[in-house]
Order: structure tokens, then sequence, then C-alpha cells
DNA sequence: TTGTTGACCTCTT
DNA sequence: CAAGAGGCCAACA
């Protein structure tokens, strides 16, 4: 084989030597301070981040959480209307309501019943 | 290289 | 009240 550089295919996240800190970075690192039972939602993380706009980025950023280290609670993340939206991306369909239930969260309907009781705004726990 | 998609949110019609 | 479009950053084709 010829010499080719680009033996490995380019990380989802994380790419090694970077040492600033990525959107990514500051999302799973919020995401990691989420107490068992609490919950949050995308647009709240973007905001607390700086940019309320960014909501999207989170989504990508929990697509990559399953293969980062240290894990990252996906499942502890929903929407705005604190709907499972992202439980189809998950190991199984099944798989974060489960892992809800373990947090003692009960989900009706794919969504976190008093959600708003168990919402957990970084903007107040981190931002001080 | 450009263009499109994506686990969203907010505003406007 | 409901539906549509815009906007952010990053990865994939």
């Amino acid at each position: 084989m010829p010499p080719k550089k680009s033996a490995e295919k380019p990380r989802t996240v994380l790419p090694s030597g970077n040492k600033d800190v990525s959107f990514f970075e500051q999302v799973y690192d919020v995401v990691r301070q989420i107490p068992k039972g609490r919950v949050t939602s995308y647009g709240a993380i973007a905001a607390f981040l700086g940019t309320k706009m960014s909501a999207r980025m989170v989504g990508w950023a929990m697509n990559g959480s399953f293969h980062v280290q240290p894990k990252v609670p996906a499942h502890r993340v929903v929407n705005r209307n604190g709907m499972l939206s992202g439980k189809a991306h998950f190991a199984t369909p099944t798989l974060m309501e489960e892992l809800l239930a373990k947090e003692k969260i009960k989900v009706k309907d794919d969504v976190i019943v008093d959600f708003e009781k168990k919402f957990w705004d970084p903007a107040v726990e981190i931002g001080l």
C-alpha cells in the first residue's frame, strides 16, 4: 500500500491534540454536572454557553457523547418540551426511558412528567 | 471544495 | 391558535 497518511478516520469529537476547549467539550462538561434525578434541555445548555441558538449543536454533541469518556448522561438531556426527542438515537429506543426510570424520573408518552420540577438549570447551579 | 443535514429554539405570518 | 422559516456550528457526501 502506498504511503497514505490519512490512515485513520477523523474523530467525530475531541480531535487529538486539540488543547482548546470546543463547544462540544463545554456541552459534555455541563451534562456531566447534571445530578441524578434531574434533567435539562438543549436550549438551557446552549444558553448557558452563551448562544441559545446553538441548541442544535448540543444535540450533535450528544450524538458523539456515547463514545466520549467519561460517559455523558445524554438521557438526562431533552428538548424544551421535555420530550425524549433523541430516544431514537440511543442504543435502543427504550434505553432512554429505562435510564430515566432508574433516575426515578417518570416518562409518559415520551414526555418527562413534572419536567419543570426536575429541570436542572446550569445557569443557576454552575452559573452561580 | 461546496452543499446538505442534524437529538433544537425562537420569531414571524 | 397553528404553521412556516431563519439561524447557529459541525460532520458527512
